[in-house]
DNA sequence: CTTGACCTTGCCATGATGGGAAGCTCTATC
DNA sequence: GATAGAGCTTCCCATCATGGCAAGGTCAAG
């Protein structure tokens, strides 16, 4: 089988199986004398097993846990579970913070007229709010020396 | 003020008003002779203004148009409406495809015993569910000609 | 004058993915 | 057997927003 049709059989992209492969998530695929890459059974039914922990979104770095774990006969099932239960509390934390945006931006929405009028409660939200440090996102702030706002 | 100084002042590091001004999201700062960005009062409200929308997940691309439709004093409130509403959506989507995933995956931890015991539903699950092209996540599949799985 | 915090630019890295180019291979059709 | 064109190979570049590091100039306090 082609690269090609591993793709087609799995649904993970040509370029990705190559990305996959680059990155040691799975193992050099054999080559044919014209340096094609070849792959069987086996190797499609690893391609899926990605594709479908992607879609759960896990990241290539998890999948490679799982992977390892899946090929370990005799791998305790808690570790697996670990994984599970991490990532779904990352997810969690992901929703609550999408959902304090959407909140927000709802009730901005709500008190703006939308029409012509050139007033618009949203813009002048944003413009107005000091922003709370402690609420920072992916911040990390410096710290100066002198500290002071002139 | 220096961007430093501006930085502290509204919550963007120095870095990202460098790449900001790059990108002409926001305008070239003056210079002193020796060649350091200098901001005013009017700049570090326009940092904060970007950091408030940045924060409730608005893309460079839309903070940009909302900049812009905040400095028009004549802009139809309307078209600011639009676009919260827009970025409501979005964010509702991605929530409900996290939920989605979150659901999916707590039911099956729910079946895993997470124990000694190597038997893992997690696990079988992953590599046995046959690949749903229909519900693909960014995946845009290239059809192939002689489409077959072999 | 020295120290060191601050500024400058520039390059590299992230994570997962796609795009495209240049060049080789395979296969179906003439 | 020759030709066309799909498919494969590698390599490089781009995304998006952000951080890190390095080399070198600047400024202010001691």
């Amino acid at each position: 089988m082609n690269i090609g049709e591993a793709s087609a059989a799995s649904g993970v992209s040509a370029k990705m199986i190559r990305y996959y492969e680059q990155i040691e998530l799975i193992p050099s695929a054999t080559r044919t004398e014209a340096g094609y890459r070849v792959y069987g059974d086996r190797d499609v039914e690893t391609l899926r097993f990605i594709r479908r922990a992607r879609d759960l979104g896990f990241s290539v770095e998890e999948m490679g846990t799982l992977l390892a774990l899946w090929r370990d006969k005799e791998r305790e099932s808690s570790e697996v579970k670990q994984i599970a239960l991490g990532h779904i509390a990352e997810i969690e934390r992901r929703i609550r913070e999408l959902e304090g945006m959407a909140r927000t931006l709802r009730h901005l929405a709500s008190h703006c007229h939308g029409d012509h009028r050139p007033d618009c409660p949203i813009l002048d939200d944003l413009a107005a709010n000091t922003p709370d440090p402690a609420q920072a996102r992916t911040h990390k702030m410096p710290q100066r020396r002198k500290s002071g706002v002139q």
